[in-house]
RNA sequence: GGCCCGAUGGCGGAGUGGUUACGCAGAGGACUGCAAAUCCUUGCACGCCGGUUCGAUUCCGGCUCGGGCCUCCA
């Protein structure tokens, strides 16, 4: 039995699927205007261990993961109109790079991935059926989505709708019959993106976009929310009231899932504070990917990490030792105990301390394959690939010099060695080396 | 100000009403020509004050501190 915290309910609640046989996850995505940073790629990472592990306990294919990409949205056109080419080369371009990156962290792609702009004919349907439904109107070229028309408004995040109505920070556009009215369409100029709708020229909200993906590809209530935490308000609050008010009602989703925030010491990670470090950076750095992932996955979800590079030192040397156990083994059986600690709500520090106990080679691969980890040979992960003649070739010229107890010269070798980033390890059968 | 979350040893980080995971780093030992790796040993941890209890790090209340959201944000 998996249990899964819901931040709807505030506690950790059973799963039970509505289908077994097909089990829905939606999971915000990148909005694609810029590189993302290690942060962006937490949920990716969390997201991706909760799917494989439904699908080892459900089924290979009982699983509908979907992931979105937004590609229209004002900072995307920002960007195209800084560098002056079209959306479409900032957007192919980010996108690419979020693939790159996701692909170098082990993140398998989801099952599906749809991008906004397919999907404009669905947005401008559902908030044609909000308009209908009374949860929207029209006003001055935009729609707006009639907040005090849904009195559940405020019941994921907890927010006392009156209490926003007043807010002060929101910002009230004159249009607006309600401050917390939030929008859905809205005009563009000529010379910006845009497309027909009965509301004239214009683009979708950025809310909207989830809703109408999430109708289209995996159904009016999924089993499974998931997102970053700062997405809870106003992102999933607003999902939410327009998917069950296009819905009569219908909940969008059986349980929200939210991951906590990567933070630097100067705070939470993001592009507005300017503290963020990116995938690309931290493997042009030398680090791996998995490195990288492994380090996500030391903190549990919900709690917020603190990227360092610290952390990145602790998560290599305890990878390190965990490929020494694993070697070039086949994966065996899974080791029930991380089963059990990953059902836990994730729990993916309790797994990996789990994983640190097993002995047996390839009970450690099987198990370790639920985190995404340990899919290399040791010898891959110690070594990669390359032209190793030189390394074999200095070791040999080691190895005579050590046979004449010519041991400066050994020393002297393998110091050059260590200097190049390649450790010697003397053993009973003779010297292996790995990079460090 | 409102809503929410957290506070565990040098660091990271689980968990539990009563014998205090695990990892990283450190120390000592074995091994080694010396190292590395490995193995063994080791280490005053549960923010503060009350309460409940035979007993609380674990439950309840208050406090302090930290973080998130309230505005684009994974």
């Amino acid at each position: 039995m998996i249990r899964l915290y819901d931040t709807m309910a505030r506690e950790k609640r059973d799963f039970v699927p509505a289908d077994p046989t097909r089990i829905t996850m939606y999971v915000c995505g990148p909005t694609v205007y810029n590189r993302a940073h290690i942060g962006n790629f937490r949920p990716a990472v969390v997201f991706d261990v909760l799917a494989t592990l439904l699908r080892h306990t459900y089924g290979e294919r009982s699983v509908v993961y979907a992931r979105n990409v937004t590609d229209i949205e004002d900072k995307i056109m920002a960007a195209a109109a800084a560098e002056r080419v079209p959306i479409e080369t900032i957007t192919r371009r980010y996108a690419a790079f979020y693939a790159d990156d996701g692909a170098a962290l082990g993140v398998r792609p989801p099952d599906i991935e749809p991008f906004a702009t397919g999907h404009v004919d669905d947005i401008i349907a559902m908030i044609g059926r909000l308009i209908a439904a009374g949860h929207a109107y029209e006003a001055q070229g935009h729609v707006l989505f009639d907040v005090p028309s849904w009195p559940d408004y405020g019941k994921l995040s907890r927010r006392p709708m009156d209490e926003m109505i007043a807010g002060a920070r929101v910002d009230v556009a004159p249009y607006k019959k309600s401050p917390a009215d939030f929008v859905l369409w809205k005009p563009s100029d000529e010379d910006q993106p845009g497309w027909d709708s009965p509301w004239g020229r214009g683009r979708p909200g950025w809310h909207i976009e989830c809703s109408a993906m999430i109708e289209r590809h995996l159904g009016e209530t999924i089993d499974i929310h998931g997102g970053g935490l700062d997405l809870e308000f106003p992102h999933h609050e607003n999902e939410l009231a327009q998917s069950s008010g296009a819905h009569g009602g219908a909940p969008l989703a059986r349980y929200w899932v939210h991951n906590g925030m990567l933070a630097m010491v100067s705070g939470k990670m993001s592009k507005s504070l300017g503290n963020i470090v990116t995938v690309n950076e931290l493997l042009e750095e030398g680090h791996r990917g998995e490195t990288l992932r492994f380090a996500l996955l030391i903190g549990h979800y919900r709690q917020p990490l603190e990227w360092s590079d610290q952390l990145i030192a602790q998560a290599k040397a305890t990878l390190d030792g965990l490929y020494r156990t694993v070697g070039d083994a086949a994966a065996g059986e899974i080791d029930p105990g991380v089963i059990e600690a990953l059902s836990d709500d994730l729990n993916t520090p309790a797994a990996l301390a789990r994983l640190q106990a097993i002995n047996d080679p390839a009970t450690l691969k099987a198990s370790a394959a639920l985190l995404g980890l340990l899919q290399s040979s040791a010898d891959q992960w110690f070594r990669g690939s390359g032209d190793d003649s030189q390394i074999e070739a200095r070791i040999a010229e080691r190895a005579a010099a050590k046979k004449g107890r010519d041991f400066a010269t050994a020393d002297r070798i393998r110091d050059e060695l260590k200097a190049e980033g390649i450790v010697l390890e003397d053993g009973p059968s003779g010297t292996t080396w790995r990079r460090a």
